[in-house]
DNA sequence: GCCCAGGGAATCG
DNA sequence: CGATTCCATGGG
């Protein structure tokens, strides 16, 4: 009985709560999340900080303004309904992250790194923008990433409040790499062209992706002209929210190498990604 | 001018 | 197989 209260009251001090207040929401208990850590880390690149520190995204047709303080964050202009149906899942408030950190205790440098970082969260993105981002993100860095992606959500994208959407893969597929030239994204522009194809006839198998072994759905992205390994990686972990893709840049090839002597610590078993994400702030900031 | 940027394809040996 | 080279583009 008294392990049932003290369960309980775990869960409750542990668990997000969400008010409206005028037109915002406001989250309460909300832990391990910090929006520079989530929003800067690389893993997206549709948010910018505001003139008032506050963040601001375009996620699928809306615009969302985004601040966050003493475990409180606060959604303006937005209603609990869009909040539980749509920003809870993106911003993957659900999942207990200090449970995965305490796994990674068993491997020291791994564990410092994810105390850190821990206020990653890995965003539940959608999973066209995810791969055509990582694609443009090859042999590139994140200002010209961030550019061509801006220019193609302009050319091409959905005019909505605020900004403009992404482009779906229906839109693109019906151009050509010249059709690109405006948004400059150089050798890529074939490579974006060719995924919307596969991706918009059913020639990628999402099912297959998000249910499969992690090989198998790495090797079904890799049909795609330019996706390589570390494309379809980031494409699994980011947009398919397979926390168990390993994506291997420059960055954590180096740490696998001189830290982890070859081999990625045990104790992250199943929750590689995660891992990589707290690795590949960590080093970058040593 | 030169270098590199969260890679990948093509072309070697 | 592993190693090298080219690929567009822009910022430092």
């Amino acid at each position: 009985m008294i392990l049932i209260i003290k369960r309980y009251l775990t869960r409750m001090k542990s668990k997000a709560s969400a008010v409206l207040l005028d037109n915002d929401v406001i989250i309460n208990n909300v832990y391990d999340f910090d929006p520079a850590q989530t929003f800067d880390c690389g893993q997206a690149f549709r948010w910018n900080q505001n003139q008032n520190g506050n963040w601001v995204g375009i996620v699928k047709d809306k615009m969302i303004e985004l601040c966050y303080s003493d475990n409180t964050i606060t959604l303006y202009n937005t209603n609990l309904q869009e909040y539980q149906s749509f920003w809870k899942e993106y911003l993957d408030l659900e999942f207990d992250y200090s449970s995965v950190i305490e796994k990674f205790k068993e491997d020291p440098v791994l564990y410092k790194a994810a105390i850190e970082n821990r206020g990653i969260r890995i965003l539940k993105q959608d999973s066209w923008e995810a791969l055509c981002s990582f694609i443009i993100s090859q042999n590139n860095n994140i200002p010209r990433i961030k550019g061509i992606i801006e220019r193609l959500c302009i050319n091409f994208g959905e005019r909505i409040k605020g900004g403009y959407s992404f482009p779906t893969a229906d839109t693109l597929a019906k151009l050509t790499p010249d059709d690109l030239l405006p948004i400059r994204a150089g050798f890529r522009a074939r490579y974006i062209i060719d995924a919307a194809q596969k991706f918009s006839t059913n020639m990628i198998d999402t099912h297959l992706i998000k249910t499969a072994d992690i090989d198998t759905a790495r090797a079904e992205l890799m049909k795609i002209i330019g996706v390589g390994e570390k494309v379809a990686d980031c494409t699994l972990l980011f947009g398919f929210h397979r926390i168990d893709a390993l994506p291997k840049d420059v960055w954590i090839k180096r740490v696998i190498k001189d830290i982890f002597n070859g081999t990625f610590p045990e104790c992250a078993k199943g929750y590689e990604g995660i891992a990589q994400q707290y690795l590949f702030n960590y080093i970058r900031n040593l």
